[in-house]
DNA sequence: AGAAGGACCAGTGGTCCGTA
DNA sequence: AGAAGGACCAGTGGTCCGTA
């Protein structure tokens, strides 16, 4: 494949103790959504389960439960650390590696793939027990890489970023392109982001405006949800494109169909 | 088709009036789950939406919240009239109409395909609106059903018989000739439900255990989720025959596979 | 300020069990 | 007893907002 190994190199000091990639996927309803202190240590403990579910905060605690070590600082590299927050994203071209507390977006697609590999095993281990059987990346396969380890992958941050790789995923020319432009204009993550939504809808529009089976076509996204605002978006264009040729009566076009431009012939 | 327009025969004085096919699939979160006295009545209501999420019971409830009428007579046939608790089924022959206070399975397997007409129009509605798409018959289905006044589909009848529907579309010829043993021998419904179960899980093994790709290659079975039981079995009858197969180890049948016999060559 | 992710919430799939 | 279905519950999809 095209992806290099990185993330042994950008992650020094925030990658986990790998090897105890166990085949419980959930097993009993232990549910793993227990934690510590602030981050949780690499350990596979899973502690005391606060049973706090429906709780409006104003959380009165008395700083940490128990384990009262008090280093918190960014550096070292020891094993039995606290577990810290991952670095953010920058924005980087094709190969690049971030330098820094940062992490690339060559990386952040990797873990796309990561991802896939434990719904992969997840599949595996439904199928040999005869439970049914998920086709997407549910919150059962965010439970699985946590319990396999990748305390580095968790729900919010993937689904904020799956556009993002949708467009890697469909249209790697123009993805590069997108990142090469962004990284030399100097713009942050966020306005990249944004920015990976218009691509996408002008393919959706090249497919009918369904952006399902756009997903659904391509084997790695399949497995992806499609992001509720990339379908509002796709949705509101296809009404404006409706109604563009609803006024013009001839053809439609799939590049600046905008409601901008287009009315003169 | 081969199905008999039977509900408005089997069902004088417990069918609601028709004629108020909306298309709000739901709208905004009004949660049609209220409900009135003890059968709400035909009429679009939705009062008071009850907010006892997660309550445990014990409700010291004052008999009637609102609207104090009094009569729970279950005779009569006149507009207005309480929702009544349908009539239970009845194993019945193909073609044939139960009578007195029954209903048939040709009535039964109706259900599945008026099921089917809901999907279709909650799924036209939400492609219209740009919204996800279902591909089964879920929550959202059911309460799309109530709401268009098909008060007497609800989702624990379905869900107990979906495999008896299951049969009748994979085999239509055993399940024909299973509701004719079973009327003649004066069985219960209970029991020919469970006898429906034997057949499924043999057309299973033909198809290499993969129940969830026998519903997915029928169009009308496709959208209903496979019950956990049906799953279940296979899975059992599958460790069976490999078991089985491992101990004699040449060639696997189908047919009386179930651990008993076959072990002299 | 820009960003990561714990934790929440409405509505789901699944079915038990109080009801008739 | 046999059966219909209201109502519950654990875990889901989705993402907000307190955190750093």
């Amino acid at each position: 494949g095209t992806h290099l190994a990185l993330d042994a190199i950008s992650h020094e000091g925030l990658s986990e103790d790998p090897a105890q990639h166990q085949d419980q996927t959930d097993a009993a309803g232990v549910n793993g959504g227990g934690r510590g202190g602030y981050w949780e240590a690499g350990q596979s403990t899973m502690k005391k389960q606060q049973q706090r579910r429906r709780k409006k905060a104003i959380v009165t605690s008395t700083e940490t439960d128990d384990d009262g070590d008090d280093d918190d600082n960014g550096g070292g590299g020891a094993l039995g650390m606290e577990r810290q927050r991952e670095h953010p994203f920058i924005v980087t071209e094709p190969g690049e590696v971030a330098r820094g507390k940062k992490n690339g977006l060559d990386y952040l697609f990797h873990l796309y793939e990561q991802c896939r590999e434990f719904l992969l095993q997840v599949q595996t281990i439904a199928k040999d027990r005869g439970e049914k059987c998920p086709t997407k990346v549910t919150n059962q396969v965010f439970r699985y890489a946590k319990k396999s380890g990748a305390n580095y992958i968790n729900k919010p941050k993937m689904r904020h970023y799956v556009h993002c790789y949708a467009l890697h995923c469909l249209d790697e020319e123009a993805s590069n392109a997108l990142r090469r432009a962004f990284k030399e204009r100097g713009e942050n993550v966020g306005s990249w982001r944004q920015a990976c939504y218009k691509p996408l809808v002008d393919i959706a529009c090249r497919h009918g405006w369904d952006i399902d089976a756009v997903f659904n076509a391509h084997p790695r996204l399949s497995i992806w949800y499609v992001p509720t605002k990339l379908r509002q978006l796709c949705h509101m264009e296809r009404n404006n494109s409706v109604a563009a040729a609803a006024a013009l009566v001839g053809g439609i076009s799939c590049e600046g169909s905008s409601a901008s431009g287009r009315f003169g012939v």
